[in-house]
DNA sequence: CAATACCGCTACTAATATTGTAGCATCGTT
DNA sequence: AACGATGCTACAATATTAGTAGCGGTATTG
């Protein structure tokens, strides 16, 4: 799969712009959970796999290629850290491990 | 794929977090472009899939049985719309649309 | 200097998800 | 009754992800 380039064509969207580029990243698998884990501290290819459950390693070096390109994650020699990019990106999702635990209360209402 | 319910396993986590099931939900292929197309107004089934340019009819309706199902859409009369749930979703991850735009940004300095 | 034990990562196949296209069933209009 | 639009299903083709084995490199240990 090719890597989401802002303003190039991506998955569902020839326009380039940015916001797609990113919703097709983030609609990959284990994108956003890589970044997830990642802003929980540094990691090394193995240890990353192991926070990711079930990655297979084809997978997250895959992913770990993107998100390097995509300037969100860079590695070093202390393991694969996120960007100054990749901070803010997971900033502004970070709201979301709160507001689940809202959302699943809801959804066991609605589902009774 | 069956529906990621947060309290259950979902692809990644055995955990059943809620996180783990809205990582899971956001990590598939236009999950999140349809919440964000939503957030636009209203759209009827076949609306919806102009404004998602390239998805197919199968898998729009997979994707909708689903955030129906996680009470984050609703069908109404007037066509699909957000629910309560899934425009708390979107203004949590509204900010994205400015932000990618200096992340391009980014990526254009670091690719040069 | 082996032998051992990690490490990052690649290779490959099987399983699963998505795309693309055709078209059915239903409804309201003419 | 014929037409057009709608929501949606069916299914084959294609693309992505999972799962497993293991290579080549670099310490560490005896």
């Amino acid at each position: 799969m090719s890597i989401p380039m802002p303003g190039e064509q991506v998955r569902g969207s020839k326009t380039g712009k940015p916001i797609m580029a990113l919703l097709d990243l983030l609609g990959r698998t284990w994108a956003l959970g890589i970044v997830w884990q990642l802003s929980q501290g540094n990691a090394t290819f193995r240890e990353l796999q192991q926070r990711c459950e079930q990655i297979s390693p084809s997978l997250l070096n895959t992913r770990l290629k993107e998100l390097k390109m995509l300037s969100l994650v860079e590695s070093t020699p202390s393991g694969y850290q996120l960007t100054a990019s990749g901070q803010e990106l997971f900033s502004i999702v970070s709201p979301l491990g709160e507001w689940s635990l809202h959302w699943a209360d809801q959804i066991k209402k609605d589902n009774v």
